[in-house]
DNA sequence: TCTGGGGTCCTAGGACCC
DNA sequence: TCTGGGGTCCTAGGACCC
């Protein structure tokens, strides 16, 4: 039995999320704004038709003919997190396994509904989770998560509430065809620029690329999501949640901060912040980053970016600690007679608490076959794909195992000589055998 | 005048060990 | 024709995501 996913996603959620406290915003454009008011990260359908982009500066909305209209928002996040629970607990009920993916989208494991009309089954958890939370939701259903972000795009786009591509293959050509490659989740502004300028400008176009060349100019996470629109599933359901690697807190200020003092006191409320997320989630940092920056809009000013990377004594969630060593890392950093215009703090190698790390080493973990029973890529495919057999003077493939404990790490082979040397990364590709 | 905040992963290459 | 092989760990920079 194949595997089925589904995408629930919030429409417009922040927007969406304002208008369940006061429901007379229905119907009106409705907009809300970033941190300090700085710009649009949230649009109503109202307010994207008057042509209020994403990401634009607050103050242009003000040039927009219709900005009378529209109703403006600063960012609510502690309601949005708590409605985005509501609609999670809700999508919960219908299914037996769910990955939040982002505070407005979850992928549901849909596999084993098929002796029903699936779009008759995600149209029903729209209608529910609408009913329940007031929160519109849209649902795409595919054989991978890839497929399944597609056809929630298809499903916004043309006002449905569930879209089910898994009925056919001719259906999914046809989606794969009208998607631009730069809207397929995973290629982003540079991959889409690349793919273009060699004539891949459709999804299909990328489906139906060839896997080594692909491979080559995208890396592994290129190859996968190739796989994927082909319906071949790279990515999992992951329903336990990680453990933070890194958190950050930072804020651009509203006007520039010229001294140490004003981005002291500024740095030290982020390192405070951060200190307590971490107490929150049971962790602990091994090291702080604080960076700073001027304002890389404006033309006039000066510019000056940088960073530094201090290790805390030991691993930490007290705010004192944390503190000291972020405003030591500033004084290291800090250039006078620049403008900043944002800062913050980064915590690193976070550990649960109680933990500090530490490596495992075992048996030599080299995997040939998935979990699917399909063959995997070695690394010496990989190096045959890149250079071609006989051309090889030396190359180096590193194969990253599945980890775990007791997992050896990595496993390299090193043949014949001279460079280029070559590493790749073992990531769980299969490949399908025609 | 005014342009967000918070994350993850991949790669190349170097340092260092036996 | 002409060279060591195997392994771990770390970092910077890039790309992508919501």
């Amino acid at each position: 039995m194949s595997a089925v996913f589904g995408l629930a996603d919030c429409n417009n959620f922040y927007a969406s999320c304002e208008r369940v406290f006061d429901p007379a915003l229905e119907g009106k454009p409705v907009v809300c704004l970033s941190n300090n008011d700085g710009c649009v990260i949230a649009r109503s359908d109202e307010a994207k038709a008057l042509g209020v982009k994403m990401g634009e500066p607050a103050f242009k909305l003000r040039r927009l003919s219709a900005w009378r209209a529209i109703r403006v928002f600063s960012s609510n996040f502690p309601l949005y997190g708590d409605m985005s629970r509501r609609v999670m607990a809700t999508l919960e009920d219908f299914t037996p396994n769910l990955e939040i993916y982002s505070i407005d989208e979850a992928f549901l494991d849909l596999s084993g509904f098929g002796d029903r009309s699936l779009s008759d089954y995600g149209n029903f958890i729209c209608a529910q989770a609408r009913k329940r939370t007031g929160i519109p939701v849209s649902i795409g259903i595919a054989e991978t998560k890839t497929l399944a972000k597609i056809a929630n795009r298809i499903a916004k786009k043309e006002a449905r509430g569930a879209v089910d591509l898994t009925a056919s293959l001719k259906l999914r050509r046809a989606a794969l065809a009208a998607t631009g490659v730069g809207d397929v989740w995973g290629v982003g502004r540079r991959g889409a620029e690349m793919l273009k300028s060699h004539g891949v400008l459709t999804a299909l176009d990328l489906s139906t690329a060839p896997q080594a060349w692909v491979r080559a100019r995208m890396s592994v996470t290129g190859a996968r999501t190739r796989m994927e629109l082909g319906g071949v599933p790279c990515l999992d359901l992951e329903s336990q949640p990680a453990d933070r690697k890194t958190a950050l807190v930072s804020r651009s200020f509203a006007r520039p901060v010229e001294t140490l003092d004003d981005l002291g006191e500024a740095v030290a409320a982020f390192a405070a912040g951060g200190a307590e997320k971490l107490r929150k989630a049971g962790l602990a940092a091994g090291s702080v980053t604080v960076f700073i920056r001027t304002n890389p809009f404006s033309k006039t000013d000066p510019q000056h970016n940088n960073a530094a990377t201090l290790a805390l004594p030991m691993p930490t969630n007290h705010t004192a600690a944390i503190t000291k060593t972020a405003l030591t890392a500033l004084r290291r950093i800090f250039k006078a007679d620049r403008r900043y215009k944002k800062a913050g703090v980064l915590l690193l190698d976070l550990a649960p608490q109680g933990r500090t790390g530490g490596s495992v080493q075992g048996d030599l973990f080299a995997p040939r076959t998935d979990a699917r029973g399909g063959r995997l890529m070695t690394a010496f495919d990989e190096i045959n794909c890149k250079f071609g057999r006989g051309t090889i003077r030396y190359a180096a493939a590193g194969l990253k195992a599945a980890g775990g404990p007791g997992k050896r790490k990595n496993w390299r082979m090193n043949q014949a000589h001279r460079s280029p040397r070559y590493t790749t990364n073992w990531n769980e590709l299969p490949i399908v055998r025609a």
